[in-house]
RNA sequence: GCCGAAGUGGUGAAAUUGGUAUACACGCUACCUUGAGGUGGUAGUGGCGAAAGCCGUGUGGGUUCGAGUCCCACCUUCGGCACCA
């Protein structure tokens, strides 16, 4: 063994076994148990980030440990490959997406490999290329047959300069990225999945998934967003046609309140009352700049207009006056809302605004109504009853609910209705460079889908974009085609499937990427569902809710068994780092990174201030923020890995906060762990050249070590949980650490001190073999053993050496620690009262007074309360 | 605006079921070691105080014998909001 820590040789050494043995090739073995460890796969956009390592640093510890546990592991890997970056990457550099994609994926593979993750490469799928895609066609078709894909009008960013079509990032400040033009608005026919079909079900089913985190499912949940409430029609006269304008409330109860209505501006009614009155044509022109984004819309002023048209109150037959609002979107349930001033804050302030009439309907005992202002009660319905509502004066929320529904009902004006929050979803993109929407659009037969004996459709990869739309509609050789049905010259779909489809079934390819016959097949029965799937909480609603749609789907088409495909989800957070910068008093903030920055402390260790290495001038600080590229606060993991090595970034990284939290980088928490690994190299290299201990015996072991035996169990078992049960892997390399750190302070050289050490040691390299492979591959062959750590079992605490004769408890005194006593194990509790009321230091506290009560927690503490 | 989180020493964090606040690590201080180049080691390190002790987990209330943990209100930061992935 190296006196030396060499983490470059180590490293080598240790890939190039796993290599030769095709160590992490996953067999279908119905023998034995599976576990399915799947990490989020990346799209290429040229190196690994550092939300990459953590990532899969995360999922190769659970496969490694699983793997100790003798698990039949199968952790695969690909590329999220089709996107916007390759195009944007096209306009720059004037190559074409592909090979740009492609040379990405090259690199950043070696880069993987760097890192010694545990993967099965012999799965690898690119969702670039045709023998994945032809899938997502060909499940687009059964969709369509199906009736879940359909086509419908949608909205997008529209630059009416570059004539294209952007995508919500494209858009900064309400203007094109390129051309800086105002957005507008445009409707346009796309390709829609009905995920609404399966709403009820996707809400249901979060309850099949108690081993996801709760804040992902409040968030599905009040993402799909089901609500009950009153779907009814306002009757009105449009050119002496009867016409009715439908709308959805959540609060019918207040329907007597309804002082006017608003409609989107692309409503019909508003379009219809523009034809003759020019400044609500401006109004609606008006509206139709700025994006789609739904927070632009939600913070926007809200602003409205009047239509001149008048509709009839279903039950109170008043007429009440439409406006335009640009608040009301047409994609949301009926593109119309009643208005009640007094119950919705909303309304009240566009009301107050426009000056239109305030009704008060509901009251609140004890309360007193003023249009002056708006109060918090206003809109509680739990505590409200009908007032100035004629027959349903008195009535409470629900009373008054079903009172009106039923009255609308009999009216054959309206009725209770289950609404929904989620809108089906919109996979159109006029795009290049994604999945091609296998459609023929021919003059005579319409859109006609491509028959599955002509899939794939693929997509030319030679093409470059310029940034001014879709380049496929120039290259002839892709659009012309002839109709499948009639033979005559036909267009094909140019559209590209949103990147979404093709990582909403990755998961199930992974299982059988060599089958060029089928989407899927029986090795999806064996490894699905995913075991465990890890990714960023920033996937935790469209990602996961689109894969357990599209999952569903493939599932009542026969492909698949289960209703979910993922049963434990852990949502690791972001990498942080901290942001410096420089605003000149004229032009543009300056970032540098942190690695170019100086921070000066006082004597204390307290930061006084920042400076530029290579000026020495001050530098601004303003906190902490994601890695990114436009703050320049990056650190790159490849510097890292040259200078540590890996197992010195997947120790930091696992070790500097708890997976599900944000984690900030720090070049000397790197520096850190990398000396204790040197530490642990060294302890293992002495103990080893000392010789190693003749066959175990802990049977007659003196107090020391007996104490020091009991700290190594008691480190494995809670390592085990916080491995297995936990995912805190933070506390594992901690508890390590001080099991590590109690070995190094045992002087002791006997036989007996000698084979407690190795059994220690021993433990600590299995124990952070799933965390640092290499290095545990190294030591645990010095350590006397022929067989791989990777392939070694995990160990089990001896419950004897657990065993303790006498535990410290803790004595409060009203609440406050006040000493600590050693009592037996097995003292019973008026035992433990008596050692601890007879304690000095707790009498003195005690002072005599009168004792009023003692609560005793056993194994832990005993509090006294006493008077005064 | 809406939905979901987070906030504990100088710093990253620990405290698992309401029961010892600050484990582990970084930084800092002192000393020792080594011929300076990602040295190694020993000791100390929440604040105030001479001490006894008091205070202390974003802020303000509350429940409890006991609250970082539970409840209410608020502040700040972060993630998502349907075409970034």
């Amino acid at each position: 063994m190296d006196e030396q820590y060499l983490p470059e040789k180590v490293e080598k050494d240790a890939q190039a076994y796993w290599d030769k043995h095709q160590t992490f090739k996953a067999v279908e073995d119905p023998h034995r148990e599976k576990f399915y460890c799947l990490s989020m796969f990346p799209y290429p956009s040229g190196k690994l980030h550092m939300g990459h390592v953590r990532n899969y640093t995360i999922g190769d510890v659970l496969t490694r440990f699983m793997r100790m546990q003798g698990r039949n592991v199968l952790q695969p890997m690909g590329w999220d490959a089709f996107g916007l970056p390759a195009e944007n990457a096209a306009i720059a550099n004037n190559v074409p997406p592909a090979k740009w994609t492609y040379d990405n994926i090259g690199y950043m593979k070696q880069q993987l490999k760097s890192l010694g993750f545990a993967i099965d490469w012999g799965r690898e799928l690119a969702t670039c290329k045709p023998d994945y895609y032809r899938w997502n066609q060909w499940l687009f078709l059964r969709m369509l047959e199906k009736g879940i894909a359909y086509k419908k009008t949608g909205v997008v960013n529209w630059d009416p300069v570059d004539q294209t079509v952007l995508a919500n990032e494209q858009v900064i400040d309400g203007r094109g990225w390129r051309t800086g033009a105002v957005v507008e608005k445009r409707e346009i026919p796309m390709y829609y999945l009905a995920i609404t079909k399966y709403a009820e079900e996707l809400l249901a089913d979060l309850d099949k998934l108690p081993e996801w985190p709760e804040r992902v499912r409040t968030m599905q949940a009040n993402w799909i967003g089901k609500s009950t409430g009153v779907r009814f029609a306002f009757p009105y006269k449009l050119d002496d046609r009867d016409e009715r304008l439908w709308v959805f409330t959540t609060r019918a109860d207040t329907i007597m309140g309804v002082t006017f209505c608003a409609v989107a501006a692309e409503h019909p009614l508003a379009t219809h009352a523009a034809r003759n009155n020019p400044k609500l044509a401006a109004f609606i022109d008006e509206c139709k700049h700025g994006t789609v984004m739904e927070a632009d819309l939600a913070t926007m002023e809200k602003k409205g207009m009047p239509t001149g048209i008048n509709v009839t109150h279903p039950l109170t037959g008043e007429p009440v006056p439409v406006w335009v609002g640009n608040y009301v979107l047409m994609g949301y349930g009926e593109g119309a809302v009643m208005a009640v001033p007094a119950h919705d804050e909303r309304d009240f302030h566009f009301a107050k605004e426009y000056r239109l009439p305030i009704k008060q309907v509901i009251q609140v005992s004890s309360e007193t109504f003023s249009t002056d202002a708006w109060q918090e009660w206003y809109a509680d319905k739990t505590r409200g009853r009908c007032v100035n509502s004629g027959m349903y004066d008195g009535l409470d929320y629900t009373g008054a609910v079903d009172a009106i529904a039923a009255d609308l009902k009999a009216k054959n004006l309206g009725d209770k209705q289950v609404m929904w929050r989620l809108r089906d979803w919109g996979i159109s993109r006029q795009r290049y460079w994604g999945c091609p929407i296998p459609i023929i659009h021919c003059g005579r037969c319409g859109d006609v889908p491509v028959p599955d004996k002509d899939l794939p459709v693929v997509l030319p990869e030679d093409c470059v974009p310029d940034g001014s739309g879709n380049p496929l509609n120039k290259r002839a050789d892709f659009v012309n085609c002839a109709c499948p049905k009639c033979g005559q010259p036909a267009r094909r779909e140019t559209d590209t499937m949103d990147t979404f489809v093709d990582s909403s079934w990755y998961y199930a390819r992974y299982c059988c990427a060599d089958n060029g016959a089928a989407m899927v097949d029986a090795r999806v029965k064996y490894w699905m569902p995913v075991d465990q799937y890890i990714g960023g909480i920033e996937h935790a609603i469209l990602h996961l809710l689109y894969s357990r749609f599209w999952w569903k789907v493939m599932r009542d088409t026969g492909l698949v068994q289960g209703d979910e495909p993922f049963a434990r989800l852990l949502t690791q957070g972001m990498v942080l780092n901290e942001i410096f910068f420089r605003k000149p008093a004229s032009g543009r903030v300056v970032y540098y990174n942190p690695a170019d920055v100086e921070i000066r402390i006082d004597d204390k260790g307290v930061r006084t201030g920042a400076v530029l290495k290579s000026d020495g001038q001050p530098v601004e600080s303003s906190g902490i923020g994601t890695m990114s590229k436009s703050k320049n606060n990056g650190v790159d993991p490849q510097s890292l890995i040259d200078q540590y090595g890996a197992d010195t970034a997947r120790l930091f990284i696992m070790f500097a906060a708890p997976p599900e939290m944000s984690l900030e980088w720090s070049d000397e928490g790197v520096a850190g762990a990398n000396r204790f690994l040197r530490r642990l190299w060294k302890l293992v290299a002495e103990h080893v050249s000392a010789g190693l201990p003749a066959k175990a015996d802990f049977s007659n072991l003196p107090p020391a070590l007996r104490n020091l035996r009991r700290q190594s169990h008691q480190t494995l078992a809670k390592v085990t949980d916080d491995i297995g049960r936990r995912r805190t892997f933070n506390t594992v390399v901690a508890s390590v650490m001080e099991l590590s750190n109690a070995l190094s302070r045992h002087g002791d050289a006997s036989e007996q001190a000698k084979a407690v050490r190795h059994e220690s040691l021993e433990f600590i390299t299995l124990a952070l073999a799933p965390i640092v492979p290499h290095i545990t591959h190294a030591l645990w062959m010095a350590l006397g053993h022929r067989e791989a750590v990777v392939d070694a079992r995990w160990p089990q605490a001896d419950p004897i050496a657990l065993k303790q004769d006498s535990l410290e408890i803790v004595v409060q005194v009203n609440g406050k620690l006040r000493g600590r006593v050693a009592v037996p194990v097995d003292a019973k509790e008026d035992k433990v009262r008596e050692i601890a009321l007879a304690d000095e230091g707790v009498a003195r506290h005690v002072g005599g007074k009168a004792v009023k009560k003692v609560i005793v927690v056993p194994g832990k503490l005993v509090n006294i309360v006493v008077a005064g």
